[in-house]
RNA sequence: CGGGGCAUGGCGCAGUCCGGCUAGCGCACCUGCUUUGGGAGCAGGGGGUCGCAGGUUCGAAUCCUGCUGCCCCGACCA
């Protein structure tokens, strides 16, 4: 198994294709833009579902499940919605194939159109509005949580694997709520356990602020956002929170009796995060060396690698491996004993540290003989021998290390590669060199669109608490009242 | 949809310009022996409608025509 991959100075994008390929992680389908999720990678997002999941519940969000297809005229609702998705949805016309009558192949069955074309959902405002509809009557049935886990399809013209493909997994929350606070309140809310679950879980620092009008959720009053700077100096877009007002209320006439017996149109919100996140996790951590994966989000936290000259010191090692394993299992660490006869130690080796398990524990006759291991980190890639006695504490804590490392180490880059830009001129030489950048602009979508064009920038967000200083728009000389973030972005 | 490129065992490629006899190499795979503390060595072996359809020719992976698919770069996007 030759591991070639490309470092990320010399070729960053195929160096992020050969860890997602090469690390067991995806690999593209049949299908042009979709992928297939392999029982590694989607080990990584069983573990960070797990996570949020809970963290819905915790916040008193319950799951449901609404369908794939959409009915066309459900679209055409809400103005802006539509506008944003049109362009990029699966439609499904018939619902019949038959053999063609030449004799070779099947054909679609042009007796069989269906007769309103459904629309395979690019998310779900609409069929879960249209559904809210029957189930809000009164102030009591409010606040309304629901959240669900789904697939959804997005015709991209150009996709790469989990970063943008056409079909992706994801999790969609939408909530009514009897006030625009309440509802204000609730997409805050989401947003911060989206930066806690970056934070804590993806060891992944993000920002935390509000969309431009120009990005914008299509259908949405306030879009809030949680931002990460990947290694190549790029923003991704890791999570979003919408405040949608009485928006789809009123496009799906979904009112309900307040106190006062009057009619009021309910208040919105909606939130996702997508295996997009997997492309982040990628890109926030790993090396030349090959994937990083923190050990809250690792599939495997410590594999054991035996080694051994003959039938008997194998025999001996693994013992010694499975005794260890039963050790770490019970204090709730994910162990993987590697006793493949087939494969030289070298090469577990190397391949564990490219599927960035966390810890390698290393058992050989030396060790036995003197009630040792060794231990090496993925993130620093020291090794370093220890008494197997305290192993299980040790074990803890060096995870517990590496955790927080990886953490800082994406909070130190970020830090390096956040700029200010006072004029025109440094922002053009900063914009080249990668990062975030905050910057004064006028407020108005027009000076937004043609910093875009000029540069590819866009403003990835506006701070949400960021402090307010008086200054002027970089680009038009318009006054400003505070700095934005500004980045090239996936 | 524009601009480039590619299509040859599971994967990565050479061969194509200048047609030639049995289509080759690396990795992976199978068998055996020796190995095993950072990607093992040797020996033997299996596996190919050279993207598809026509054409030229004694003979086509190679030349001609027409398709099809994929990748990369741009416009769109989480």
């Amino acid at each position: 198994m030759a591991k070639e991959l490309n470092t990320r100075e010399d070729n960053y994008s195929q160096w992020y294709n050969d860890i997602v390929i090469k690390a067991d992680l995806a690999e593209n389908s049949s299908v042009r833009g979709c992928m297939v999720i392999k029982p590694y990678g989607y080990a990584i997002w069983e573990r960070m579902q797990a996570a949020l999941d809970k963290m819905f519940k915790d916040t008193g969000h319950e799951n449901a499940y609404f369908p794939l297809f959409i009915p066309k005229s459900f679209f055409s609702k809400e103005a802006s919605h539509v506008e944003g998705f049109a362009k990029e949805c699966a439609v499904v016309t018939h619902y019949r194939l038959k053999n063609d009558e030449d004799g070779k192949g099947i054909v679609v069955d042009e007796s069989a159109r269906l007769e309103e074309e459904l629309i395979v959902r690019p998310t779900s405002e609409t069929i879960i509005w249209d559904t809210y509809r029957n189930w809000i009557q009164s102030y009591r049935d409010l606040p309304l949580l629901i959240n669900q886990w789904a697939n959804v399809v997005r015709w991209e013209m150009r996709t790469r694997l989990f970063l943008r493909t056409t079909e992706f997994l994801w999790q969609e929350g939408h909530t009514a709520h009897a006030t625009k606070e309440e509802a204000v309140a609730e997409a805050e809310q989401m947003l911060r356990v989206y930066t806690d679950f970056a934070e804590e879980w993806m060891a992944m620092p993000v920002l935390r602020g509000v969309k431009s009008i120009n990005e914008r959720f299509a259908g949405a009053v306030e879009t809030y956002c949680i931002e990460a700077l990947m290694q190549d100096g790029k923003a991704l877009q890791a999570g979003t929170s919408h405040f949608l007002g009485q928006n789809f209320a009123k496009a799906f006439d979904v009112q309900f009796l307040n106190k006062e017996n009057k009619l009021e149109y309910v208040w919105a919100t909606s939130w996702g995060v997508s295996t997009r996140l997997m492309g982040a996790l990628v890109m926030t951590h790993s090396d030349d060396n090959g994937l990083v994966i923190p050990p809250k989000l690792a599939p495997i936290q410590v594999v054991i690698v035996p080694i051994y000259r003959n039938e008997e010191q194998y025999h001996a090692v693994c013992d010694k491996g499975r005794e260890i394993k039963q050790w770490l299992e019970k204090a709730d660490i994910r162990v993987k004993l590697d006793d493949r006869d087939t494969q030289k130690p070298g090469f577990k080796f190397n391949e564990w540290e490219f599927k960035g398990v966390p810890l390698r524990i290393a058992i050989g006759p030396r060790d036995l003989e003197q009630a040792s291991v060794e231990i090496a980190r993925r993130d620093t890639l020291e090794k370093e021998t220890y008494k197997v006695e305290g192993l299980v504490e040790k074990v803890r804590h060096l995870l517990d290390r590496i955790q927080k490392n990886l953490y800082q180490k994406a909070l130190d880059f970020r830090e390096q590669n956040t700029f200010q830009a006072d004029t025109w001129d440094e922002f053009l030489e900063l914009i080249e060199k990668g990062g975030f950048i905050r910057a004064h602009w006028d407020g108005t979508p027009e000076t937004e669109q043609r910093i875009k064009e000029e540069t590819k920038a866009t403003i990835r967000l506006i701070p949400l608490k960021g402090k307010m200083e008086e200054g002027k728009c970089i680009y038009s000389g318009n006054p400003s009242k505070q700095r934005v973030v500004f980045a090239r972005a996936y």
